[in-house]
Formats: C-alpha cells, structure tokens, sequence
RNA sequence: GGAGAGGUGUCCGAGUGGCUUAAGGAGCACGCUUGGAAAGCGUGUGGCCUCCCAAAAGGGGGCUCGGGGGUUCGAAUCCCCCCCUCUCCGCCA
C-alpha cells in the first residue's frame, strides 16, 4: 500500500507505475475521495468538539447542583447531523480503502524500463551449460526410468500438477531442505523459522495477494484461511502490527514450507513433469530492514540466493525485471533462473525482491529508535530456492550417459553420502 | 463439538453511566541526590486520523480500554453481533 501523502504528491507518477503494472486503478478517483472524506471528517469532527463540551458542561452543572437542560437544548440538532455525516464516511471509507488496496507499488527508479519478460536485463550469468555427448532427457524421464518420481499415482492422488517422490527422490527432497536451511542459518546468519502453511485473510492482505490475487490461491472457505503460495506470506506477517525496537533491525528469518497455488488461467501450460505445479516446496528468505539499508540488503539476499545454486554447481543467470513484468507488491526484483538441458529452457528458481514500504504499511510492521517516532521498514524476500525447478536442474545437468544422476558434492552428506542415483537393476 | 472464565496503556492491575482528560504499581527516559552506583525524591511516558504552520518544531481537534454496531446530552462501564485466548469435558494425530 502507498501513502495517501505520496499519491496526493505524485499523482501522475502513481498513475503512470500503476499503468506500467497493467493495474486498472483510478488515481483521480481515489483522490477525490479522499478529498471527501477529509473534508467530511473536519466537519463531523467539529460537531463531536461542541458535544463533547457540552456534555462535559452537564456533568459539571449536575455537580454543582444547576439544572443542565438549557444545555440540552440545541443538542438534538447536533447529534442529527452528527449521524448524517457519519453514515456518509462510512460509505466512502471501505471504499477507499479498497481502491487504496489495488494500487501496485512504485518500481523503484533502479527497475530497467520495459513492459514484458522479454524487456528483463540479464545481469550476469554463472557457471557453463553441462558438455553431454548425448542427447539429454527431459527430467520426467530421467525421474520415470530411475523411479524416484511417480507421475501417475500422484494424479491419482491429487490430479495433475501434484507431486510424488520415491526412495531416493524423496531423500533428495528431505536433503535439499536441510542442505538450504544450514547453509542460510550458519553461514549467511538467517534465524530459522517453522511456520504454519494456513493463513487467515488479513495475512494475505498484509503481504499483498489479496484482494488481487484470491482466484490463485486454495482457500478452506469454512474457517476463511487460505493455503499459502509462499513462505513469504507467514514469515513476512511474524510482525504485522507490531513497532520493533530499532536495535533490532535487521531480522533475517529462513523457513521451508510447502507452497500450494492454483496456477488459475494457466491451464495447459507446462503441464507435464515439474515446472509448474500446484504443491511444491521451497526455502524462503524474508527480511525487516531499516529504510535506507534495503537496496544494500536486496543485493546480499540475492547472493544468498545465488549461493545455493553456486554450492551445487548449476549454470544459471540473473535477471533484473523490467517495471512492467514486477509483481504487484515489488519496487525491484532479481530473478534467477537456471539452464535445463533436457528441457532446454532457462527455469526460474528464485525471485529476490524488495517492497520497501509497501508491504510494511499494509501490514503495519513498524521500527522505532530510542526518543523517534515510528517509521515503516522495509521488507524483502527472496527464494533460497523453490524445489521443483531445482531439482529438475539437478537431474537434467547432471544426468550421465548410463541414465544415471550424479549428486553434486555439496548435497551428498545430506543424502546419507550417495553418490549418485542409479536406476533400480 | 459442549460448558465455563476472560480480553484495560510497554507490563501487572483497579475500575458497574459524568469529580477517569484510565487509579495504583512496575518498567523506561530525564533531573535532583551521590566520590560512583543503588535506594530515595521529582518530572515525563503510547498509537492512529485530521487541521493550522512553507517545512521542522510546536499547537488545536477527533478516535483509541479485543473488533463492529446500538442506547444516552455523556459509555472501559448498559444492550446486540463477531473475533481471540485460557480452563474443563468430548473427539483425535
């Protein structure tokens, strides 16, 4: 959420990031009502002034024993318009605030111009593409012929877009996740997290997927609690509502959680093995900085990121997205994206972003320091990094003439030191 | 799911219609005191919205005792709805 002050200082520049976003907001609508609801609010607060007085008034006459219905008098008049003024606000204020919960963030003047994926900067890029001297499979076949994945059953289970991992695929899975989760806590000093992975609306709200994004997401209607798209949602809403002690700052958590999307309006798209599906897990990187620290901060959370690719050895690049392809709630993002041979493709891992304040002061996640008056802090995340994908790198580069997948030597002692996974003989 | 108890400021805690612009205590900050500290004494102590002010500082007003409505000239206090927490019972990993 922006600042009403900012959007009245810069309309157009709201108007025109909103435009770039393809939000359909009106700047100038919202402004006129706020513009209504200020001046409603001055008069209804003036009446409430004169009634407080006068009934302070009768309470002191009572005291002293003076008969108070002079007092009482004009009264009736006052309270009449009192509620008129009211029932008017009332209307306007949910209004506004919805149409205030719609406008996107501002992309940060750093964000590179452009409108679609195409328009995104590669920055930089790591490592080299595997040399094979054959031709590589696709990573559901490499998973089907050394039967670590079952495509099938978990139809059966779940219906297309689910995930069933076996023997040592599952191992590679339950790896993965410790081997992310370490390197975050000891080595790039994240605070661990273990967080619920069912969230009510106003969590949803306070990271920004809701009111835009609610077709996207599993929703258990009969408590109203959403299934979450992304550790982000509940590690960033630790400390909605809150005023931290500035001393505090910054707090990095890490948490795995799965992730459960809809992935409504993308149907037939990449239907087939691991790149999109519906329930997938990921190590999450979420932190609450100090304003004038957090593009500093986006740079270290991305090569925290870029870490864990680098640890396993995978070819992949870095993109900085153009303003037209950030999310709604992002003032800037890196992506990182790793090279899949079987699929040849590049396959996003990882998105780094931050929100500045947007996310802070939807949530009211606030900082003060000794004797100042709060302030909003920024917040940012970035994946370290989603499962599927990965693991469809992994296989696909490291895949070997015989069928069988060599584990990179960073992951083998969190797979019980396997070497490689080999097909069943 | 059933029954009960409760939600007050940073914390504890009082408070059943106007001497409460929330008592008292703790904490915190500042000052006095001290060789220094503790104790003691004094002063102060949140958030949101809005207006005045070029801005800052400052000041005015409104709201804020879980949330939302209502009664009343006036509500922490009375009424209605909702949410949350705790205890016991039931069910259950």
């Amino acid at each position: 959420m922006l600042s009403l002050d900012f959007i009245r200082s810069r309309p157009d520049a709201v108007q025109a990031a909103a435009a770039e976003k393809r939000a359909d907001v009106d700047i100038d609508a919202l402004l006129a009502l706020d513009e209504e609801r200020r001046t409603l609010l001055q008069q209804v607060e003036a009446l409430r002034s004169e009634l407080n007085a006068a009934s302070k008034q009768i309470g002191e006459k009572k005291r002293a024993g003076e008969d108070p219905s002079n007092v009482f008098q004009k009264l009736g008049a006052t309270k009449a318009a009192i509620k008129e003024l009211e029932e008017k606000l009332r209307a306007i204020e949910p209004q506004l605030q919805a149409m205030l919960l719609t406008v996107p963030n501002v992309p940060s003047d750093t964000s590179p111009p452009g409108k679609t994926p195409e328009d995104n900067v590669v920055r930089s890029q790591w490592g080299a593409p595997p040399t094979l001297d054959f031709e590589p499979k696709a990573h559901w076949d490499i998973a089907s012929d050394l039967g670590i994945m079952d495509f099938e059953r978990a139809t059966k289970l779940s219906g297309a877009g689910f995930s069933l991992f076996t023997g040592a695929g599952s191992r590679l899975v339950r790896g993965l996740m410790n081997f992310m989760l370490d390197l975050h806590t000891t080595e790039h000093g994240y605070t661990e997290v273990w967080a619920p992975v069912v969230v009510n609306r106003d969590c949803m709200t306070g990271t920004g997927q809701l009111p835009k994004m609610e077709e996207d997401m599993y929703c258990c209607t009969e408590d109203d609690l959403f299934l979450i798209p992304t550790a982000e949602v509940p590690v960033t809403n630790i400390h909605r509502d809150e005023i931290l002690d500035g001393d505090r700052l910054p707090i990095c958590y890490t948490g795995y959680t799965p992730c459960f999307r809809r992935e409504a309006g993308s149907y037939g798209k990449d239907t087939k093995g691991l790149i999109r599906v519906h329930q997938f897990d990921k190590v999450e990187m979420v932190k609450f900085v100090r304003p004038e620290t957090s593009y500093d901060e986006l740079e270290s959370l991305r090569e925290n990121a870029e870490t864990v690719l680098q640890r396993l050895g995978l070819h992949y690049r870095v993109l900085e997205l153009c303003r037209g392809d950030l999310s709604f709630a992002a003032a800037k993002c890196y992506d990182l994206e790793l090279w899949a041979p079987g699929v040849n493709r590049w396959l996003e891992v990882s998105s780094c972003s931050n929100f500045e304040d947007f996310q802070a002061r939807r949530a009211g996640i606030r900082f003060r320091d000794k004797g100042s008056k709060p302030q909003f802090v920024h917040t940012l995340n970035g994946s370290g990094v989603a499962f599927p994908r990965l693991i469809i790198a992994i296989l696909e580069n490291y895949q070997q003439a015989d069928g069988s997948v060599v584990i990179p030597e960073a992951l083998r002692p969190y797979v019980g030191g396997m070497e490689a996974i080999t097909a069943p003989s």
